[in-house]
Formats: C-alpha cells, structure tokens, sequence
DNA sequence: TATAAATGACCAACAGTCGGTCATAAATGG
DNA sequence: CCATTTATGACCGACTGTTGGTCATTTATA
C-alpha cells in the first residue's frame, strides 16, 4: 500500500555514502546532522535506521571489513608459505589499500574502549575471531607442511596481537617510526625460530 | 596580594579526586558538571586547570603511571631471569592490582585514537617509549647472561606489543577467554625458542 | 485512501565562557 | 606595630551555542 523500502540495503548505502566522511574526519567532530546531510536525508531518517552515530560507524566497518576480507582471501592463494601469508595478513596494519578501512578500525576500536556497546559488537567479536582462526589455519597449515615446528601453533593469535599492539601504538604515540618495517623484522625473526631445520 | 595555589598540586588534587569516578564510569557517561562536583569545586574552576574533560584524564593517567612504575620497578628487582621479567612485565594487562590503572589506559587509547590531541601526548609517548626501552633491556640483560640467545632482542617490542594488542583484543571483543592464560602460554612457547640450549 | 517514509521543529543535556564576588596578601600610613 | 586600603587571583554559576535524539506532521506511493 505504500513504499517498502529495503531497510538492510539502505543501511548499507546510508553507511556507505559516509565512507568518505567518516575517512577524513574524527568522529567526535561528525555530528549527526552532517552525517545526515553528506548521506541526502533528514537529521530524523537517520533514526529511522540506526539508534546512534556509533551504529554507523559498526555499519561502515562491516561492510568495508566484508570486501577487504574477499581482497585478503585473493591475495593470500597467491603464496604458498606460511610466512608469506603471515606477512600478507600484517599488510592490513600498514598497507596503502588499507587506509581506509584503518581508520574506521580505530574509531571502531575508540567507540568499544570509551562506551562498550554490548549487542553491536557481535559482528566485530565473530571479525575478530574470523582473524584468530585464520591466522591459526596459515600457521596449522605451515605446520602440516612441515615448513614450521608444531608448537608454532602456540603464539598464532599472539601473532596477530603483535600486528594489533603495534598498530595501536603507533597510531597513539609516535613510539614506532617505521611499523612495517618493524612489523616484517619481527615475523622474520620469528619464523627464523620456528622455520623446521633442514 | 591574594593566594597564590600550586597550580601543579591542584592539577594533581583535581584529576585524583575524581580517580574513582573515571574507573567506575565509561568515559562518555562522564561530564564536567559531574567531575567538578566530584572534585567538590564548580564547572567554571574545571576550566581554569583543564582545557577539557580528557586533558583530565591525562593527568590521570601520568600520576597513576607513575606510582605504577616504582612498584614495577621493585618487583622486577626481585627476580632474576628475563623470563620472569617479562611475565611480571605482562601482569599490567591481567592482574587485579592494575584494574583500575588499565580503565584509565583504556579511556587514554580511546580518546587519542578518536581525536588525536598533539601537545597532551608528549607524556604517554615517553611513557610508553619508556615501556619498550625497559623490555628491551630485560631482553638485553637476557643475552648478556647468556639466557636467550642474541637474537631474541629483535622481538623486544614485539612482546609488549603482543600484551597490548591481546589486552585490546580481550577488552573490545570477547576473543579472548583469559588473558592471563593466553599470555603467559605466548611468553613461555616464545621463550622456548629463543633460550640458549645447554 | 491507507500506510510507510521522510521531515525538521523542538527539547533537554552538555561543553565551554565570562562577568562578577570574595578572601587574602601586600602596601600604606599613622 | 596595628588599622585601613588596594590589588589580585581563586572561585563561582548563570549564560550561550551546539548537539543528540524525539515526535507530530507532511509527503509519497500502492
């Protein structure tokens, strides 16, 4: 009798049409009026589709965190060593492609340290886990294949964690000068320690 | 011609005063009219030690650090090896002692990822810079002693990242079912690889 | 015409400002 | 040495502008 508008597919294009917005500016300078605006609706409407600025931001990341996984999947055929994948999945820290999506990470990232949101963060909890689990099957795999040692299995998500640890560090305070260089001097050195002696 | 306050003293007074209300409340529920109270001055007096709320928890934060450090300080003294070392290194991001300092370094990350704010951060970079130098020599002390083997220095800031960035992990997303576990299992597997077999 | 979508005026809460008040230390003078 | 005046900085809270969020009303379409 009237319009049904697709509410799931203009969340998504609500959250997309802010990408840019969001990229360039800090959040605590994005005020709802001018997310509503850059978006081509109402202060109200933006209500019709998310409770809070914050819900934007988690929109945005998913959407932005689902393409970059398809990219990182692609990429990480290409090799075959665990320690080439091991480096790919670090790109995500530091890489060019991946600026973007930085960002929104960190304001995702700010949001759940300040204001812990409990029922939106399932999706980033099962994100989040998805990274654990892969970087654990590139090591498992390296493993089987006998290129690394099978306790190698032990520090996979702390693998992941350095990658995390550093990327928040650097961000914050200017304590590392070069993260990717850093960050691919670590990986070298450890897979120098669980690379299988042949 | 009237009293002069110790400006420096007062900072501290105000941003103590308020030490539980900062632990016991997200960053975002806290406004100034609540700190002042707190503090049990007015709005308006806030302003004349404060630019604004986070500078509040800067101060914070530093006072806490500090008092941190000593006590760090001490119990590393009272072990011998690297390894331990770097555990008791790693009970920032567990143990019970530092709940309330963590809360902080929370609202700290959350507020510098969200709107980086240039002349405040000089501090915490220090401080955190001071973190990495201290590992390293842990580290150092390790291979002087011919404890771990030489290259184990290269991955001095990679093992307090690693801390940090399963702290983030564990605190944003429920990734992490224990921490303290997790932790101390990377550090053992991790110096299983780099001690000097005898 | 019924109903969902969109709107923007509206409100309450907040951060940050500013003119004014007051206590006290210094200066003055008897 | 004490009484009085004066200068100053600490402190206050009313005020302003901005923002997040609501809701009665309007608009569009099937």
């Amino acid at each position: 009798m009237a319009i049904i508008v697709d509410k799931v597919q203009k969340k998504k294009d609500i959250a997309l049409a802010c990408k840019d917005l969001f990229v360039n500016n800090s959040l605590k300078d994005l005020t709802i009026a001018k997310i509503a605006t850059n978006a081509g609706i109402s202060k109200g409407s933006i209500y019709d589709y998310f409770q809070n600025k914050e819900e934007i931001v988690f929109e945005l990341l998913r959407h932005m965190m689902l393409e970059h996984d398809e990219a990182k999947e692609c990429k990480l055929k290409s090799v075959t060593t665990a320690k080439e994948r091991v480096k790919i999945f670090a790109e995500f820290f530091y890489s060019d492609e991946t600026k973007e999506l930085r960002e929104i990470y960190k304001d995702f990232i700010s949001i759940n340290l300040t204001a812990p949101n409990e029922h939106i963060t399932s999706f980033q909890t099962e994100c989040v886990n998805r990274y654990f689990n892969w970087m654990c099957n590139i090591i498992q795999e390296g493993i089987d294949k006998q290129e690394i040692i099978p306790k190698s299995i032990d520090i996979a998500k702390g693998l992941f964690a350095l990658g995390e640890g550093m990327f928040i560090s650097s961000s914050i305070t200017n304590t590392i000068d070069d993260l990717q260089k850093e960050l691919n001097q670590n990986i070298e050195t450890i897979f120098s320690l669980i690379e299988v002696k042949k």
